[in-house]
DNA sequence: GTAGGGTTAG
């Protein structure tokens, strides 16, 4: 809602009235400052000012309390008003500034905030250390690196940089403008980092996927006796969320429970949000049915979880509920629904989700509703509705779009349109070597040799780097990776022979290997074997098997999509050593168990 | 009620 400082300036008239209503003791005069303390409302502050002004108390200290109460938790118009009040004043000086760029920076209003500290500096006024957090703040919601660099060097020259409160807003703005190396630098030079700026570096690792540095920080603080707070637990829950690391994430349950951080509603969500994707979606959905309060987020953490683990049943269960209890969903709710529903191939749920989203809820689609869209049409088979869908889209398309349409393409093997669209992402990325793994695999499975050799050369020349694919199991507290081809060359090792063997025992059971899914076109079909026997996840699997007793469910998290081949061994496995296997890819989890998987081969 | 501020990590 917009208002006018015009209307705002009328009403503040009106609030003359309060003189003539309200019994003011005319002998004692009561201090203006003293009421605003127990002001709770815009139009209270606009009557005790008109006050304070028929009674000539007002004064630079009455103002700027008057400027704070609108800066503490800024509205549009309390921020009105606040304005309002500064462009009044003849001489504003540091102070006043301060609160007000606090304001604008509460209410990510960055601009605003650069345009503050122009004017200070054209008035020749000197930054403090409050002028710091808000304008590293505003760097840091801007992604502005640069301005954050000068910032920094202007808290060196003024000596503010090692303040209690500039420290963590400098590690913090180095952290989201991408540059972490640059905020360990800082927290480096800290003397003595109290617990905010380990949050901040924690926070910053976890954020820009560097788990291991954050729990190694974890523990740095933790010999030092520093306490963590519930903060620092919501980082280390992430870590391990990332990691998938399943031990470590009950031991920091236990801990929470110990010192009473468990009656945090964020606590409680970052736990079902880290149990969710360890693999133990058990465990969320106890910590989430022990909630007393559930908010949006703890709703859409449980919807989220239900939809990785293939449960869009459950996931839409959880909205009914969330509706019925009167909590309103948000962006990452429908982005739960959608995912769910396109998990299960739920085309119509998915489209009506997507329309109420927008429609009854008023929710702007991001480019992640979109790119939910198109998996649900594209892997459900609607290649050429999904083709469109993106076509028709308000915004440009990322490759990102498009290379969910690829994959799809994969899927359901059409060779044609996966050539089309490879050259709308080459247009716009051409450095992305899953893409071309795809297409040449494409090739592959139709037999045109000529092109999978072309492709490769496309590829070499274009300097295109896949990502190698890994995979990491967690045993006894420690987490190992594996990379594809780990041994290909010198399979000497325990774990390799438990490979070996694990293939053989597959073979028996009627596993056939699926070369076709091989990109090099050169390599015989023994080679091409070879290849898919050290993908990474067989090679975590072989891990678990040899170093778990038996019974022992294997937990696996792989940064790429499972390979058709691996996720065909997976089920034998589980089948013939009579094991559950948790396989988190990128995308989603698979549960195997008994010969089948949970995604019912639909992924 | 230290009567011009009250910041930082989620």
């Amino acid at each position: 809602m917009a208002i006018s400082s015009a209307s705002l300036i009328s009403s503040f008239s009106h609030a003359e009235t309060f003189t003539k209503h309200s019994k003011i003791d005319t002998v004692n005069p009561p201090n203006p400052i003293l009421l605003i303390s127990k002001c709770n409302s815009l139009r209270e502050l606009m009557q005790i000012q008109a006050y304070a002004i028929k009674s000539h108390q007002q004064d630079v200290s009455f103002i700027t309390k008057l400027i704070n109460f609108c800066t503490e938790s800024p509205t549009e118009s309390s921020m009105l008003y606040a304005r309002h009040l500064f462009d009044a004043m003849s001489e504003p000086d540091i102070v006043i500034f301060n609160s007000i760029a606090r304001g604008y920076s509460r209410s990510k209003n960055p601009l605003e905030v650069f345009n503050l500290f122009v004017k200070i500096l054209e008035d020749d006024l000197l930054p403090d250390n409050y002028t710091f957090p808000s304008l590293l703040k505003a760097c840091a919601v801007s992604k502005a690196l640069e301005e954050g660099r000068q910032l920094h060097c202007l808290s060196l020259k003024l000596g503010v940089d090692d303040n209690l409160y500039v420290c963590p807003t400098l590690i913090n703005m180095y952290t989201e403008c991408e540059d972490v190396d640059a905020a360990r630098c800082v927290f480096d030079r800290i003397v003595e980092p109290c617990v905010v700026c380990y949050n901040a570096m924690i926070t910053g690792y976890a954020r820009r996927n560097r788990p291991n540095e954050a729990l190694s920080l974890f523990r740095e603080m933790q010999g030092k006796n520093l306490k963590p707070n519930e903060i620092t637990l919501l980082s280390v829950l992430s870590s391990c969320a990332l990691l998938g690391s399943l031990d470590l994430g009950k031991w920091i349950h236990e801990y929470a429970k110990k010192h009473g951080f468990c009656k945090y509603v964020k606590v409680n969500t970052a736990l079902i949000d880290m149990f969710a994707k360890c693999g133990s979606l058990d465990d969320a959905v106890s910590i989430f049915e022990d909630m007393r309060y559930k908010d949006t987020q703890a709703w859409s953490a449980m919807i989220v979880a239900y939809a990785n683990h293939g449960q869009a049943d459950n996931s839409m269960l959880m909205f009914e509920r969330m509706r019925s209890e009167n909590v309103q969903p948000d962006e990452i709710t429908f982005l739960g629904l959608l995912n769910a529903c396109s998990h299960t191939g739920l085309v119509e749920e998915g489209r009506k989700y997507f329309s109420r989203m927008i429609n009854e809820f008023g929710i702007v689609p991001s480019i992640k509703h979109y790119g939910s869209m198109v998996d649900l049409l594209g892997r459900a088979g609607h290649l050429e509705d999904a083709y469109e869908f993106i076509d028709k889209l308000p915004i440009s398309p990322t490759p990102m779009l498009w290379r969910i349409l690829l994959s799809a393409c994969s899927s359901h093997n059409n060779l044609e349109l996966a050539e089309k669209v490879s050259e709308r992402i080459f247009e716009l990325d051409d450095s992305h070597g899953g893409d071309y793994v795809i297409l040449s695999n494409l090739y592959a499975r139709n037999k045109k040799w000529e092109y999978v050799d072309s492709l490769r050369k496309v590829m070499k020349d274009r300097k295109a780097v896949k990502v190698p694919g890994c995979s990491s199991i967690e045993v006894n507290n420690v987490v190992h990776e594996f990379f594809s081809g780990d041994g290909v060359k010198s399979a000497t090792t325990k774990l390799h022979r438990a490979l070996d063997e694990m293939v053989k025992e597959l073979k028996l059971a009627g596993y056939v290997p699926d070369t076709t899914i091989v990109v090099h076109a050169d390599m015989c079909d023994k080679e091409k074997e070879i290849t898919l026997r050290y993908h990474s996840e067989k090679l975590a699997i072989a891990f678990g098997l040899l170093n778990t007793p038996p019974g022992t469910t294997i937990r696996v998290v792989k940064n790429l999509r499972v390979c058709r081949d691996c996720h065909n061994a997976a089920k034998l496995i589980s089948l013939i050593f009579g094991r559950k296997v948790v396989l988190r890819d990128v995308q989603r989890f698979h549960h195997f168990e008994d010969g089948k998987c949970s995604c019912r081969d639909f992924w």
